[in-house]
DNA sequence: CTGTCTCTATACTGAACGGTACAGAAAGAT
DNA sequence: ATCTTTCTGTACCGTTCAGTATAGAGACAG
Protein backbone atom coordinates (compact mmCIF):
# COMPACT_ATOMS: atom_id res chain seq x y z
CA UNK A 1 0.00 0.00 0.00
CA UNK A 2 1.26 3.22 0.63
CA UNK A 3 4.95 3.64 2.21
CA UNK A 4 4.69 4.71 5.93
CA UNK A 5 7.46 7.32 4.85
CA UNK A 6 9.54 6.66 7.51
CA UNK A 7 10.72 10.35 8.55
CA UNK A 8 7.97 10.78 10.34
CA UNK A 9 8.96 10.06 14.12
CA UNK A 10 6.03 11.30 16.09
CA UNK A 11 7.44 11.99 19.84
CA UNK A 12 10.48 13.28 21.45
CA UNK A 13 13.98 11.97 18.96
CA UNK A 14 16.21 9.67 20.53
CA UNK A 15 18.89 11.59 21.69
CA UNK A 16 21.53 9.14 21.39
CA UNK A 17 23.43 6.92 18.39
CA UNK A 18 22.17 3.11 18.38
CA UNK A 19 24.66 2.11 16.44
CA UNK A 20 27.29 3.80 18.65
CA UNK A 21 26.07 2.91 21.83
CA UNK A 22 25.28 -0.62 20.77
CA UNK A 23 29.19 -0.72 19.49
CA UNK A 24 29.96 0.75 22.93
CA UNK A 25 27.69 -2.45 24.63
CA UNK A 26 29.64 -4.71 22.25
CA UNK A 27 32.85 -3.94 23.99
CA UNK A 28 31.72 -4.67 27.49
CA UNK A 29 30.02 -7.95 26.68
CA UNK A 30 33.60 -8.53 24.59
CA UNK A 31 35.63 -7.86 27.28
CA UNK A 32 33.44 -9.19 30.29
CA UNK A 33 31.45 -11.74 29.36
CA UNK A 34 27.52 -11.59 28.71
CA UNK A 35 26.79 -12.98 32.49
CA UNK A 36 30.29 -10.69 33.81
CA UNK A 37 28.90 -7.67 32.13
CA UNK A 38 25.99 -5.89 34.81
CA UNK A 39 23.26 -3.23 33.58
CA UNK A 40 25.63 -0.48 35.23
CA UNK A 41 29.18 -1.35 32.97
CA UNK A 42 26.41 -0.89 29.90
CA UNK A 43 25.11 2.30 30.77
CA UNK A 44 28.45 4.15 31.65
CA UNK A 45 29.98 2.76 29.03
CA UNK A 46 26.76 3.72 26.53
CA UNK A 47 26.54 6.72 27.90
CA UNK A 48 22.89 6.37 28.52
CA UNK A 49 20.35 5.21 31.30
CA UNK A 50 18.65 2.46 32.15
CA UNK A 51 15.10 2.93 31.00
CA UNK A 52 16.91 4.53 27.91
CA UNK A 53 18.65 1.21 27.61
CA UNK A 54 15.36 -0.88 27.76
CA UNK A 55 13.31 1.51 25.23
CA UNK A 56 15.90 1.21 22.41
CA UNK A 57 17.32 -2.37 23.16
CA UNK A 58 14.67 -4.41 25.44
CA UNK A 59 16.22 -6.10 28.15
CA UNK A 60 20.16 -7.73 28.92
CA UNK A 61 19.71 -10.61 26.72
CA UNK A 62 18.01 -8.59 23.78
CA UNK A 63 20.97 -6.14 23.72
CA UNK A 64 23.38 -8.89 23.47
CA UNK A 65 21.97 -10.71 20.54
CA UNK A 66 22.04 -7.01 18.77
CA UNK A 67 25.39 -6.83 19.70
CA UNK A 68 26.42 -10.19 18.45
CA UNK A 69 24.87 -9.86 15.26
CA UNK A 70 27.40 -6.52 14.65
CA UNK A 71 29.94 -8.53 15.71
CA UNK A 72 29.81 -11.05 13.08
CA UNK A 73 28.79 -8.93 10.95
CA UNK A 74 32.25 -6.08 11.42
CA UNK A 75 34.45 -8.50 13.04
CA UNK A 76 33.85 -12.16 12.29
CA UNK A 77 33.31 -11.03 7.91
CA UNK A 78 37.53 -12.84 8.27
CA UNK A 79 35.56 -16.31 8.12
CA UNK A 80 33.83 -15.26 4.47
CA UNK A 81 37.08 -14.21 3.31
CA UNK A 82 38.79 -17.07 4.15
CA UNK A 83 36.05 -19.68 2.72
CA UNK A 84 36.38 -18.03 -0.60
CA UNK A 85 39.90 -18.53 -0.85
CA UNK A 86 41.11 -20.83 -3.54
CA UNK A 87 43.22 -23.33 -1.48
CA UNK A 88 42.82 -25.36 1.44
CA UNK A 89 45.82 -24.04 3.15
CA UNK A 90 44.97 -20.39 2.29
CA UNK A 91 41.37 -20.77 3.99
CA UNK A 92 43.30 -22.40 6.67
CA UNK A 93 45.98 -19.38 6.56
CA UNK A 94 43.69 -16.49 6.34
CA UNK A 95 41.47 -17.93 8.94
CA UNK A 96 43.84 -18.49 11.40
CA UNK A 97 45.70 -14.88 10.61
CA UNK A 98 42.20 -13.39 10.51
CA UNK A 99 41.64 -14.65 13.83
CA UNK A 100 44.95 -13.23 15.42
CA UNK A 101 43.94 -9.68 13.61
CA UNK A 102 40.73 -10.19 15.49
CA UNK A 103 41.68 -11.26 18.90
CA UNK A 104 44.73 -8.57 19.13
CA UNK A 105 43.54 -5.32 18.22
CA UNK A 106 44.77 -2.92 19.82
CA UNK A 107 41.42 -0.79 20.03
CA UNK A 108 39.04 -3.64 21.06
CA UNK A 109 39.06 -6.40 24.25
CA UNK A 110 41.22 -9.37 23.40
CA UNK A 111 40.27 -12.41 22.57
CA UNK A 112 37.20 -14.10 20.91
CA UNK A 113 33.12 -12.81 21.78
CA UNK A 114 32.40 -16.04 20.74
CA UNK A 115 35.01 -18.35 22.97
CA UNK A 116 33.74 -16.20 25.40
CA UNK A 117 30.64 -16.45 26.03
CA UNK A 118 30.63 -19.84 24.99
CA UNK A 119 33.01 -20.20 27.92
CA UNK A 120 31.54 -18.03 30.56
CA UNK A 121 27.92 -18.85 30.34
CA UNK A 122 26.73 -20.64 32.97
CA UNK A 123 23.11 -22.57 33.91
CA UNK A 124 21.13 -19.08 33.44
CA UNK A 125 21.34 -17.19 30.22
CA UNK A 126 21.15 -21.03 28.64
CA UNK A 127 19.68 -19.70 25.92
CA UNK A 128 22.32 -17.07 25.23
CA UNK A 129 24.93 -20.37 25.08
CA UNK A 130 23.42 -22.39 22.58
CA UNK A 131 22.43 -19.59 20.36
CA UNK A 132 26.81 -18.62 20.17
CA UNK A 133 27.28 -22.30 20.09
CA UNK A 134 24.48 -23.03 17.13
CA UNK A 135 26.36 -19.90 15.19
CA UNK A 136 29.51 -21.32 15.80
CA UNK A 137 28.54 -24.52 13.92
CA UNK A 138 27.44 -23.48 11.32
CA UNK A 139 30.40 -21.94 10.72
CA UNK A 140 32.00 -25.13 11.53
CA UNK A 141 29.85 -26.96 9.14
CA UNK A 142 30.86 -24.47 5.84
CA UNK A 143 34.72 -25.55 7.00
CA UNK A 144 33.68 -28.91 6.19
CA UNK A 145 31.78 -27.89 3.39
CA UNK A 146 35.10 -25.66 2.01
CA UNK A 147 37.81 -28.57 2.69
CA UNK A 148 35.57 -31.56 1.34
CA UNK A 149 35.48 -29.71 -2.20
CA UNK A 150 39.07 -29.20 -1.78
CA UNK A 151 39.79 -32.89 -1.25
CA UNK A 152 37.96 -33.47 -4.07
CA UNK A 153 39.67 -31.18 -6.18
CA UNK A 154 42.69 -32.50 -5.46
CA UNK A 155 44.00 -30.01 -2.83
CA UNK A 156 43.99 -32.10 0.36
CA UNK A 157 45.45 -35.72 0.58
CA UNK A 158 42.80 -38.40 0.57
CA UNK A 159 43.29 -39.74 3.75
CA UNK A 160 42.73 -36.89 5.91
CA UNK A 161 39.45 -36.98 7.83
CA UNK A 162 38.10 -33.88 7.35
CA UNK A 163 35.84 -33.43 10.04
CA UNK A 164 38.72 -33.70 12.70
CA UNK A 165 40.96 -31.64 10.33
CA UNK A 166 38.28 -28.96 10.55
CA UNK A 167 38.39 -29.58 14.43
CA UNK A 168 41.95 -29.40 14.87
CA UNK A 169 42.06 -26.04 13.20
CA UNK A 170 39.09 -24.97 14.78
CA UNK A 171 41.05 -26.00 18.08
CA UNK A 172 43.78 -24.31 17.04
CA UNK A 173 41.79 -20.96 16.56
CA UNK A 174 40.27 -21.36 19.99
CA UNK A 175 43.42 -21.79 21.89
CA UNK A 176 44.75 -18.37 19.83
CA UNK A 177 41.68 -16.70 21.34
CA UNK A 178 42.45 -17.85 24.26
CA UNK A 179 46.14 -17.08 24.87
CA UNK A 180 45.35 -13.39 23.12
CA UNK A 181 43.35 -12.82 26.22
CA UNK A 182 45.92 -14.21 28.40
CA UNK A 183 48.35 -11.83 27.37
CA UNK A 184 50.17 -13.51 24.70
CA UNK A 185 51.51 -10.84 22.50
CA UNK A 186 50.44 -10.70 18.36
CA UNK A 187 54.36 -11.67 17.39
CA UNK A 188 53.61 -14.85 19.99
CA UNK A 189 50.58 -15.85 17.76
CA UNK A 190 52.02 -15.32 14.34
CA UNK A 191 54.75 -17.65 15.35
CA UNK A 192 52.00 -20.07 16.06
CA UNK A 193 50.75 -20.21 13.16
CA UNK A 194 53.15 -20.21 10.94
CA UNK A 195 54.47 -23.17 13.12
CA UNK A 196 51.00 -24.29 12.45
CA UNK A 197 50.93 -23.90 8.55
CA UNK A 198 54.38 -25.67 7.96
CA UNK A 199 52.61 -28.60 9.60
CA UNK A 200 49.27 -28.11 7.41
CA UNK A 201 49.12 -31.57 5.22
CA UNK A 202 50.07 -31.02 0.94
CA UNK A 203 48.14 -33.07 -1.27
CA UNK B 1 59.82 -27.12 71.96
CA UNK B 2 57.04 -29.65 72.81
CA UNK B 3 55.10 -31.17 69.76
CA UNK B 4 51.47 -29.99 70.05
CA UNK B 5 49.86 -33.14 69.88
CA UNK B 6 47.77 -32.83 67.15
CA UNK B 7 45.28 -35.80 68.15
CA UNK B 8 44.06 -33.30 70.94
CA UNK B 9 40.81 -31.70 69.11
CA UNK B 10 39.35 -29.76 72.05
CA UNK B 11 36.08 -28.41 71.27
CA UNK B 12 33.19 -30.71 69.51
CA UNK B 13 34.48 -32.36 66.47
CA UNK B 14 33.69 -31.17 62.70
CA UNK B 15 31.28 -33.17 61.58
CA UNK B 16 31.59 -33.59 58.15
CA UNK B 17 35.14 -34.75 55.67
CA UNK B 18 36.83 -32.02 54.80
CA UNK B 19 38.14 -33.83 51.18
CA UNK B 20 34.96 -34.53 50.12
CA UNK B 21 33.60 -31.03 50.67
CA UNK B 22 36.36 -30.01 48.57
CA UNK B 23 36.16 -32.39 46.40
CA UNK B 24 32.31 -31.01 46.12
CA UNK B 25 33.34 -27.87 45.93
CA UNK B 26 35.82 -28.44 43.13
CA UNK B 27 33.07 -29.95 41.09
CA UNK B 28 31.05 -26.76 41.30
CA UNK B 29 33.83 -24.53 40.13
CA UNK B 30 35.11 -27.08 37.48
CA UNK B 31 31.14 -26.59 35.77
CA UNK B 32 30.72 -23.04 36.51
CA UNK B 33 33.68 -21.18 36.87
CA UNK B 34 35.00 -19.41 40.14
CA UNK B 35 32.43 -15.89 39.60
CA UNK B 36 29.75 -18.34 38.23
CA UNK B 37 29.77 -20.20 41.58
CA UNK B 38 27.63 -18.92 44.30
CA UNK B 39 28.20 -19.43 48.16
CA UNK B 40 24.70 -21.32 47.91
CA UNK B 41 25.93 -23.29 44.82
CA UNK B 42 28.97 -24.63 47.34
CA UNK B 43 26.82 -25.28 50.34
CA UNK B 44 24.26 -27.12 48.32
CA UNK B 45 26.80 -29.05 46.78
CA UNK B 46 28.90 -29.72 50.15
CA UNK B 47 25.80 -30.31 52.39
CA UNK B 48 27.45 -27.98 54.86
CA UNK B 49 26.24 -24.51 55.88
CA UNK B 50 27.55 -21.16 55.14
CA UNK B 51 29.53 -20.58 58.77
CA UNK B 52 31.01 -24.33 58.33
CA UNK B 53 32.65 -23.45 54.95
CA UNK B 54 33.98 -20.47 56.10
CA UNK B 55 35.34 -21.50 59.63
CA UNK B 56 36.65 -24.91 57.77
CA UNK B 57 38.25 -23.50 54.57
CA UNK B 58 38.16 -19.55 54.89
CA UNK B 59 36.41 -17.77 52.24
CA UNK B 60 35.81 -18.34 48.83
CA UNK B 61 38.42 -16.96 47.46
CA UNK B 62 40.63 -19.48 49.50
CA UNK B 63 38.40 -22.40 49.16
CA UNK B 64 38.76 -21.97 45.34
CA UNK B 65 42.65 -22.29 46.00
CA UNK B 66 42.85 -25.36 47.80
CA UNK B 67 40.17 -26.63 45.26
CA UNK B 68 42.75 -25.82 42.59
CA UNK B 69 45.41 -27.53 44.27
CA UNK B 70 43.09 -30.67 45.07
CA UNK B 71 42.62 -30.14 41.27
CA UNK B 72 46.32 -30.02 39.78
CA UNK B 73 47.10 -32.75 41.93
CA UNK B 74 44.54 -35.59 41.21
CA UNK B 75 43.41 -34.54 37.76
CA UNK B 76 46.67 -32.33 36.26
CA UNK B 77 49.08 -35.13 36.99
CA UNK B 78 48.98 -36.27 33.41
CA UNK B 79 50.86 -33.28 32.57
CA UNK B 80 53.97 -34.62 34.96
CA UNK B 81 53.62 -38.03 32.94
CA UNK B 82 53.53 -36.70 29.49
CA UNK B 83 57.03 -34.73 30.36
CA UNK B 84 58.60 -38.16 31.26
CA UNK B 85 57.44 -39.63 28.00
CA UNK B 86 60.97 -40.16 25.79
CA UNK B 87 60.57 -38.90 22.79
CA UNK B 88 58.89 -35.44 22.03
CA UNK B 89 56.41 -37.03 19.80
CA UNK B 90 55.18 -39.38 22.82
CA UNK B 91 55.53 -36.28 25.03
CA UNK B 92 52.85 -34.52 22.65
CA UNK B 93 50.84 -37.57 22.18
CA UNK B 94 50.25 -38.06 26.30
CA UNK B 95 49.59 -34.25 26.60
CA UNK B 96 46.81 -34.31 24.30
CA UNK B 97 45.20 -37.80 25.42
CA UNK B 98 45.62 -36.81 28.66
CA UNK B 99 43.92 -33.10 27.97
CA UNK B 100 40.79 -35.33 26.25
CA UNK B 101 40.50 -37.87 29.29
CA UNK B 102 41.01 -35.27 31.85
CA UNK B 103 38.14 -32.94 29.08
CA UNK B 104 35.92 -35.76 28.73
CA UNK B 105 35.38 -37.68 32.19
CA UNK B 106 31.97 -39.11 32.73
CA UNK B 107 31.77 -38.46 36.08
CA UNK B 108 33.24 -35.16 35.99
CA UNK B 109 32.44 -31.69 34.79
CA UNK B 110 33.62 -31.35 31.00
CA UNK B 111 36.67 -29.08 30.15
CA UNK B 112 39.30 -27.91 32.30
CA UNK B 113 39.40 -25.41 35.19
CA UNK B 114 42.31 -23.68 34.56
CA UNK B 115 40.94 -22.90 30.72
CA UNK B 116 37.29 -22.04 32.56
CA UNK B 117 38.80 -19.63 35.41
CA UNK B 118 41.15 -18.11 33.25
CA UNK B 119 38.78 -16.98 30.37
CA UNK B 120 35.81 -16.52 32.53
CA UNK B 121 37.27 -14.19 35.63
CA UNK B 122 36.87 -10.66 35.32
CA UNK B 123 38.52 -7.71 36.50
CA UNK B 124 37.32 -8.45 40.29
CA UNK B 125 38.55 -11.30 41.79
CA UNK B 126 41.75 -10.68 39.25
CA UNK B 127 44.14 -12.05 41.85
CA UNK B 128 42.53 -15.54 41.09
CA UNK B 129 42.94 -15.39 37.32
CA UNK B 130 46.22 -14.09 37.98
CA UNK B 131 47.56 -17.46 39.84
CA UNK B 132 45.70 -19.71 37.54
CA UNK B 133 47.60 -18.06 34.46
CA UNK B 134 50.93 -18.47 36.74
CA UNK B 135 50.18 -21.87 36.91
CA UNK B 136 49.57 -22.45 33.38
CA UNK B 137 53.07 -20.47 32.86
CA UNK B 138 55.04 -22.64 34.66
CA UNK B 139 53.74 -25.94 32.76
CA UNK B 140 54.32 -24.50 29.87
CA UNK B 141 58.13 -23.26 30.37
CA UNK B 142 58.22 -27.11 31.36
CA UNK B 143 56.98 -28.30 28.25
CA UNK B 144 59.33 -25.78 26.25
CA UNK B 145 62.33 -26.92 28.14
CA UNK B 146 61.28 -30.56 27.49
CA UNK B 147 61.25 -29.99 23.77
CA UNK B 148 64.56 -27.81 23.71
CA UNK B 149 65.96 -30.94 25.09
CA UNK B 150 64.42 -33.17 22.42
CA UNK B 151 65.82 -30.97 19.97
CA UNK B 152 69.19 -31.43 21.04
CA UNK B 153 68.40 -34.76 21.49
CA UNK B 154 67.58 -35.01 17.53
CA UNK B 155 64.37 -35.63 18.43
CA UNK B 156 62.60 -32.32 16.78
CA UNK B 157 64.02 -30.97 13.17
CA UNK B 158 66.43 -28.26 14.31
CA UNK B 159 64.40 -25.26 12.11
CA UNK B 160 61.38 -25.43 14.76
CA UNK B 161 60.59 -22.92 16.81
CA UNK B 162 60.09 -24.50 19.64
CA UNK B 163 58.14 -21.73 21.60
CA UNK B 164 56.06 -21.57 19.13
CA UNK B 165 55.54 -24.87 18.74
CA UNK B 166 54.99 -25.24 22.84
CA UNK B 167 52.14 -22.04 22.41
CA UNK B 168 50.58 -24.50 19.41
CA UNK B 169 50.43 -27.82 21.16
CA UNK B 170 48.89 -25.53 24.27
CA UNK B 171 46.62 -23.92 21.77
CA UNK B 172 45.05 -27.56 20.65
CA UNK B 173 45.11 -28.65 24.13
CA UNK B 174 43.08 -25.43 25.13
CA UNK B 175 41.05 -25.78 21.96
CA UNK B 176 40.06 -29.65 22.79
CA UNK B 177 38.76 -28.32 26.33
CA UNK B 178 36.73 -25.71 24.99
CA UNK B 179 34.88 -28.09 22.50
CA UNK B 180 34.77 -30.72 25.19
CA UNK B 181 32.51 -28.63 26.96
CA UNK B 182 30.61 -27.49 24.16
CA UNK B 183 28.83 -30.85 23.23
CA UNK B 184 31.97 -32.56 21.64
CA UNK B 185 32.04 -36.18 22.44
CA UNK B 186 35.81 -37.97 23.32
CA UNK B 187 35.37 -39.55 19.52
CA UNK B 188 35.54 -36.26 18.01
CA UNK B 189 38.12 -35.01 20.08
CA UNK B 190 40.33 -38.32 20.08
CA UNK B 191 40.26 -37.82 16.34
CA UNK B 192 41.44 -34.48 16.22
CA UNK B 193 44.20 -35.94 18.44
CA UNK B 194 45.25 -38.20 15.80
CA UNK B 195 45.24 -35.74 13.12
CA UNK B 196 47.17 -33.89 14.91
CA UNK B 197 49.67 -36.08 15.94
CA UNK B 198 49.94 -37.12 12.10
CA UNK B 199 51.14 -33.75 11.08
CA UNK B 200 53.93 -33.56 14.28
CA UNK B 201 57.45 -32.89 12.64
CA UNK B 202 59.63 -35.26 12.94
CA UNK B 203 63.54 -35.11 12.99
C1' DC C 1 28.06 -32.75 87.56
C1' DT C 2 30.16 -28.03 85.74
C1' DG C 3 33.20 -25.48 82.53
C1' DT C 4 35.22 -24.75 78.41
C1' DC C 5 35.88 -25.15 73.83
C1' DT C 6 34.41 -25.71 68.98
C1' DC C 7 31.20 -27.07 66.09
C1' DT C 8 26.32 -26.15 63.64
C1' DA C 9 22.18 -23.51 62.33
C1' DT C 10 19.18 -19.47 61.95
C1' DA C 11 18.90 -15.18 60.62
C1' DC C 12 20.82 -11.22 59.47
C1' DT C 13 24.02 -7.29 57.06
C1' DG C 14 25.02 -3.90 53.25
C1' DA C 15 25.79 -3.95 48.53
C1' DA C 16 24.87 -5.15 43.86
C1' DC C 17 21.97 -7.51 40.63
C1' DG C 18 18.25 -7.13 36.53
C1' DG C 19 14.26 -4.69 35.69
C1' DT C 20 10.53 -0.96 36.08
C1' DA C 21 6.98 2.92 37.69
C1' DC C 22 6.52 7.42 37.40
C1' DA C 23 6.99 12.18 36.55
C1' DG C 24 8.90 15.65 33.73
C1' DA C 25 10.96 17.29 29.25
C1' DA C 26 10.85 17.91 24.34
C1' DA C 27 9.28 17.39 19.74
C1' DG C 28 5.49 17.18 15.91
C1' DA C 29 0.41 17.67 14.86
C1' DT C 30 -3.62 20.36 15.16
C1' DA D 1 -1.45 27.23 22.53
C1' DT D 2 -2.78 22.57 23.42
C1' DC D 3 -2.57 17.64 22.76
C1' DT D 4 -0.30 13.51 21.99
C1' DT D 5 3.64 10.82 21.77
C1' DT D 6 8.06 9.35 23.02
C1' DC D 7 12.28 10.02 25.29
C1' DT D 8 15.00 11.02 29.83
C1' DG D 9 16.19 10.85 34.79
C1' DT D 10 15.19 9.59 39.54
C1' DA D 11 14.03 6.53 42.59
C1' DC D 12 12.50 2.33 43.49
C1' DC D 13 11.08 -3.02 43.20
C1' DG D 14 12.23 -7.87 44.82
C1' DT D 15 16.11 -10.98 44.62
C1' DT D 16 20.64 -12.60 45.18
C1' DC D 17 25.33 -11.78 46.33
C1' DA D 18 29.49 -12.68 49.83
C1' DG D 19 30.09 -12.60 54.45
C1' DT D 20 28.86 -12.63 59.70
C1' DA D 21 26.66 -12.12 64.58
C1' DT D 22 24.65 -14.93 67.69
C1' DA D 23 22.68 -18.59 70.00
C1' DG D 24 22.38 -23.44 70.81
C1' DA D 25 24.29 -28.31 70.40
C1' DG D 26 27.82 -31.54 71.49
C1' DA D 27 32.29 -33.43 73.03
C1' DC D 28 36.07 -33.50 76.27
C1' DA D 29 38.49 -32.12 81.03
C1' DG D 30 38.07 -31.57 85.68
Amino acid sequence: MNKPENLAPRGRPREFCMERTLAAALRVFWSKGYEGTSLTDLTKAMGITRPSLYAAFGNKESLFRKALDLYEREKLEYVGRALAEPTARRVAEALLRGAVDNACSNEEPHGCLGVITSVACGAESQSIRDEVLERGKVAKRALIERFERARAEGDLPAHVDIEALTNLLYAVVQGICIQAGSGATREDLEKVVDTGLLMWPSA
